[in-house]
DNA sequence: TCTGGGGTCCTAGGACCC
DNA sequence: TCTGGGGTCCTAGGACCC
């Protein structure tokens, strides 16, 4: 692409989608998350609304914590079909548009300008400010949905940027007022760096994003290994990758797991429980036509300790009933001596040629 | 009022071979 | 018998993101 890269984010995302099929939520606090039951535990928020928001509650909250927070709260059960395909309409309308998409997660994606029209024409120079306003405009008279932009140079300033732009709005981060705007902020303000490196980063004495920027690669590689180590003095930059990836994006794997509402302690349940849910992701992977090669399996128990264990097939495999036999041996090296809180089931896929 | 579900990528260490 | 590297494959776990 030639010149910014766009950083699309859709506004609370879930609530948004939802409200835009009940409109009589409009305004409403919409809080939604696992089967829409906060009376049940084990249930955490999705996505929580700006009005839901004010009430303190929050992505990954508890919803009997949300309830409490917020008892007028409207509650509602996940509904991953209507995203992907809310998802899917914003991102045709960007491309509509004729940008390059890099779809990012079913709320975001990067865009840029291509340097020349499908048609082969150099397209006109513009502001980039001018193209998020047109992406704004076509995504909700499109979609009905709302969306903050972030503007720079890179993907990190882009993405930085649309913090400063949300709820709705357009924000721009260069290079060089990167120092002055970031500078004097926690580690962890950016994209991918979370508290367990901040703290890794603190017995360095680093803690800022200046104090990133300044430190010393040899260093950082050798605490942080040869790709994060300089990827984080990068990061406390404000540079990294600044390319868009159009191509539709292939899984590298598929999951499924669940959460009970009950501890299970049978070892037949269990082995129940792994092969449906082992059938359950080979039938859907199988579906798009893509062969498994490894079979993972995870146990949470009730003291919240996880562990996962991965056995490669033999072959890329296209059988569900080879894939459940692989899941429930792998699941008999755990050694299962005490409740379990959660079982999941991932595959391994291959990479198509 | 304990702690979801679905992803990705990186690193470390052991096994094994030359 | 002991010792040394390098390289690849595999699994476990860490970390982060939405």
């Amino acid at each position: 692409v030639s010149g910014w890269i766009l950083h699309v984010d859709l506004d609370q995302f879930l609530a948004a989608v939802e409200v835009l099929r009940r409109p009589e939520l409009a305004g409403r606090p919409v809080i939604v998350g696992g089967d829409g039951d906060p009376s049940r535990p084990r249930q955490v928020v999705a996505t929580a609304s700006y009005e839901a928001r004010a009430f303190g509650v929050r992505s990954g909250m508890p919803l009997r914590q949300a309830a409490r927070r917020c008892p007028d709260g409207v509650f509602l059960p996940s509904d991953r079909p209507a995203y992907e395909a809310a998802s899917d309409e914003v991102m045709a309308t960007l491309r509509s548009l004729g940008l390059v998409v890099e779809v990012w997660g079913w709320d975001e994606a990067f865009v840029g300008r291509p340097p020349a029209s499908s048609d082969g024409r150099p397209l006109e120079p513009e502001e980039p400010e001018e193209t998020a306003g047109r992406i704004q405009q076509r995504v909700f008279e499109e979609t009905g949905l709302r969306c903050a932009v972030g503007i720079g140079e890179t993907k990190l300033q882009a993405k930085t940027a649309t913090g400063f732009a949300k709820p709705g709005g357009i924000a721009r981060l260069t290079r060089r007022d990167w120092p002055a705007t970031m500078g004097d902020r926690p580690v962890t303000a950016l994209w991918g760096i979370g508290a367990r490196t901040a703290a890794r980063l603190a017995d360095l004495g680093v803690r800022t994003v200046a104090q990133l920027a300044a430190a010393d690669h040899v260093e950082l590689a050798h605490r942080f290994g040869p790709t994060i180590g300089p990827y984080l003095k990068l990061a406390g930059l404000g540079g990294g990758d600044d390319t868009l990836v159009d191509e539709p994006h292939v899984a590298r794997g598929r999951s499924r797991e669940e959460t009970f509402e009950q501890d299970l302690t049978d070892r037949a349940d269990i082995d129940a429980h792994v092969g449906r849910l082992a059938r359950a992701v080979a039938a859907s992977v199988f579906a798009e036509g893509r062969r498994v090669t490894h079979v993972a399996v995870k146990v949470r128990t009730a003291t919240f300790f996880t562990r996962t264990r991965i056995r490669k097939l033999p072959a890329p495999s296209t059988d569900a009933e080879e894939v459940a036999a692989a899941a429930l041996s792998v699941l008999d090296r755990f050694e299962l001596d005490r409740p379990v809180r959660l079982l999941g089931v991932r595959l391994v896929l291959e990479l198509p040629a």
